[in-house]
DNA sequence: ATGAAAGCGCTAACAG
DNA sequence: CTGTTAGCGCTTTCAT
């Protein structure tokens, strides 16, 4: 037998179907005599529970949605990481949708994961309109990581880059580190630069620009930020024929794909824990009921690895 | 209504269910009239058919599993771009799980994923025991990509690395380096370093072993090996002070994170053919029925950047 | 061309 | 404690 059902397991059990149900569902109020017998049996047939009629008929499926936005980001593996393990914690199955980086093939597959009817969502990364996450929110409990939504039924837990930037630059500033330069390459320029502009000012700094390297006043030290910058940022120093950290020390802001590898110290959101609360925050809503959609900030981690080191005149 | 049925949609355009049923599945065997009514009460009531109670009325759902290993393997993600966009073309829906790098996650995920009763599963660089896919085989339609089994119903589609270390040192050896040398950081060794000197001497030269940079004899350029050996192997060698490639060229075997923003030259197997190979192998054999588990290979392909040049004396 | 009826495999009240 | 009876939302014969 392919799939033997609820029904073969009974039959050859002797039971009602019933009573099996019960059983697999570990149910207290049933004798142990008929309950082993019926383990026996479920166990002989190589019996495994179709999630799909169970849910259909509990409805609830003990299963929640994680869409992706980008596989590609190596971010989205370590929240992964972080939420599954939330998640089993709470006996919640996970399943995944990638969103290949492109919105039209977002909304596809956030449309796939709203037709399994699953118990809830989480969206990891969206960069679809605030608007169709509203709308899902409608039918389905959300919650999303890494962006952060104005929406009372949606819970959001996002990092802090600009916190992040603050703390690199502090992070420098605290090693001896007074010309701080600052370089980019991703969206966000204004702002991030802002951060930087202000914790250099906090520090009673000034912040250092377009000096070239080797010349006299030229950085000892240098906040990289955007996605692909920590290691990209690394090997362009390198190039230029600088020592890291001998010359200068780097301090990336943002987990880059290959810094541990590469060795590069980093400051960023710890991606598993914003997974894990996403999760938990969704957990929460879909156990507990409603209530306002909770704003968690996760704060930046310093990792220090091999490009940083104190400043020695 | 929070999710209207079949039911309320024929109710509001005064019609039966299975006519709604056959409206949704775009039958041409519907007037146009009640066609265009079904239609209009669908869109006006926001009817979305859930996907469950018609897997579970069909007998087959229209969606395929894809169990990743480790989703941490940017490989995956190139991997998923090709299986999706081959999914996609034949209208099929995929659903994702990821093992988490640990083969017990995997091993519980995959039995997850046969719990859903999918029409098929892809196993994307499975940890797990040979004998466990076979199991799953049984029972459920499995490709496998990259990873090669030996098994009669299971499709593989799996890269060569021997072939795409060959392919490196030959595409040195072509712009006119002599001493090329080998380095290594990951499992496989022996394997890929019997391609190396089998390359290296069907192109007529010796193996470059343990010579220091810029001693008399030092290399000229070097195929590094491995997973996260690329843009490492990189950094290693700017660390050292040389540059690449103008005293050394460098080309990574594999696709390793980064390898692309820090622009170093590649042959590895296309990851994303891998993964549509894969996919058209597994809906082929849902569809098409059954036959000897297939073995597909996917040439390597060099992706020249920044780290490679011609030998110049 | 359209509707009625019988399930798909399971859960959830109910009775016993 | 156990079995019976209805469905969950949809597809699929089979009549009409």
């Amino acid at each position: 037998m392919a799939h033997p059902t609820l029904e073969d397991v009974a039959a050859r059990a002797g039971v009602s179907r019933a009573l099996v149900s019960l059983v697999m569902r570990g149910s207290p109020k049933v004798g142990k005599e008929r309950r082993e017998a019926v383990l026996k049996a479920a166990d002989e047939l190589g019996y495994r529970p179709n999630v799909m009629a169970r849910g259909l008929a509990a409805g609830r499926t003990g299963m929640v949605g994680v869409l992706a936005a980008d596989l590609h980001d190596p971010l989205f593996a370590a929240l992964h990481d972080g939420l599954a393990d939330e998640a089993a914690r709470r006996g919640v199955r996970v399943l995944l949708a990638g969103g290949g980086g492109r919105p039209a093939r977002e909304r596809a597959a956030l449309g796939e994961l709203l037709d399994l009817r699953l118990d809830g969502l989480l969206l990891a990364g969206p960069r679809i309109a605030a608007a169709e996450i509203e709308r899902a929110a409608a039918g389905c409990p959300v919650a999303v990581a890494g962006r952060s939504l104005r929406s009372a039924r949606v819970d959001c837990a996002t990092g802090d880059d600009a916190e992040a930037t603050r703390l690199a630059v502090t992070h420098l500033a605290g090693l001896g580190h007074r010309r701080i330069a600052f370089l980019n390459a991703g969206p966000g320029r204004s702002r991030l630069e802002k951060a930087y502009e202000a914790a250099i000012a906090a520090a009673g700094l000034t912040p250092v620009r377009d000096v070239p390297w080797r010349s006299d006043g030229a950085p000892t030290s240098v906040v990289a930020v955007g996605d692909a910058t920590g290691t990209s940022a690394l090997i362009t120093l390198l190039r230029a024929g600088l020592d890291v950290p001998g010359d200068v020390s780097l301090v990336a802001v943002g987990e880059a794909p290959g810094a541990e590898a590469g060795g590069v110290t980093t400051v960023a959101a710890p991606a598993a824990e914003l997974g894990a609360r996403a999760m938990a925050a969704l957990l929460d809503r879909i156990g507990g009921g409603t209530g306002e959609g909770r704003r968690i900030t996760v704060p930046p981690v310093l990792t220090g690895r091999a490009t940083t080191r104190a400043f020695t005149p």
